[in-house]
DNA sequence: CGCACGATTTGCT
DNA sequence: GCAAATCGTGCGA
């Protein structure tokens, strides 16, 4: 099947299909490969409250509204890289954040990255964790992840995997945290250990 | 123009 | 287990 199609799916069956993926970064000067072990699933406007996409188009959302299988980079917590790929058709929203990996290329290099993680499982256990083990910056927000010759490359498995495990997501509050979005390969060291959504205080302090 | 906050990680207790 | 780190983005005025 043309993996661009595959691509152009809803996001929660797109983030299915990368479960086991590989994704190669010559970012950085070097090479490091990933096989994808959690991802999770941002809807478009007005489905996904948990979503960048939910209020509409904005420019740091902007790559979320473009052709699928394209990167959507963005910058939080003042110092944290995350990588996403775009779902859906060009004109609708969607993505699917890459929230954990194995490295099984570059090892030497992920680990020179990442002084921090104690174990190689810990490499890339987390997205933005994943993002600093394949280098990823704001520079590469909307590039074309199924191009061959660019800096990321996605592969998508030849087999489906099995023994996909659903769970709500992660950071998400609200509305959006009720959605079971976040998708990991089951009996996988690598998953990032799952953190209940931070509770947010009411906007209104009311009665009391 | 100013303010509040976030799809997180890390380090210390 | 908890709080700090750190700044771009989005939205209201």
């Amino acid at each position: 099947m043309d993996p661009r199609r595959a691509l152009a799916g809803h996001a929660p069956d797109v983030a299915v299909l990368l479960l086991g993926a590989t994704v190669t970064s010559t970012a950085g000067g070097e090479r490091v490969a990933l096989r994808l072990t959690e991802v999770e699933a941002y809807g478009g406007v007005g489905e996904d409250p948990g979503s960048h996409a939910h209020r509409g188009r904005t420019t740091r959302n902007a790559a979320m509204f473009g052709p699928p299988g394209h990167a959507y980079v963005y910058f939080t917590y003042g110092m944290h890289w995350c990588l996403n790929v775009v779902t859906e058709d060009a004109g609708q929203a969607g993505a699917v954040l890459l929230r954990a990996g194995e490295v099984v290329a570059g090892l030497d290099v992920a680990r020179d990255r990442r002084p921090a993680a104690a174990r190689d499982r810990d490499l890339a256990r987390g997205p933005a964790r994943l993002a600093a083990a394949l280098a990823v910056t704001g520079v590469l927000d909307g590039i074309d992840l199924l191009a061959t010759d660019g800096p990321l490359a996605l592969s998508l498995p030849t087999v489906p995997a099995s023994d996909v495990v659903v769970t709500a997501r992660t950071g998400v509050g609200g509305a959006g945290a009720s959605t079971s979005w976040r998708f990991h390969l089951d009996g996988e060291p690598t998953v990032s250990p799952y953190r209940p959504a931070r509770p947010r205080r009411l906007p209104a302090s009311g009665s009391g």
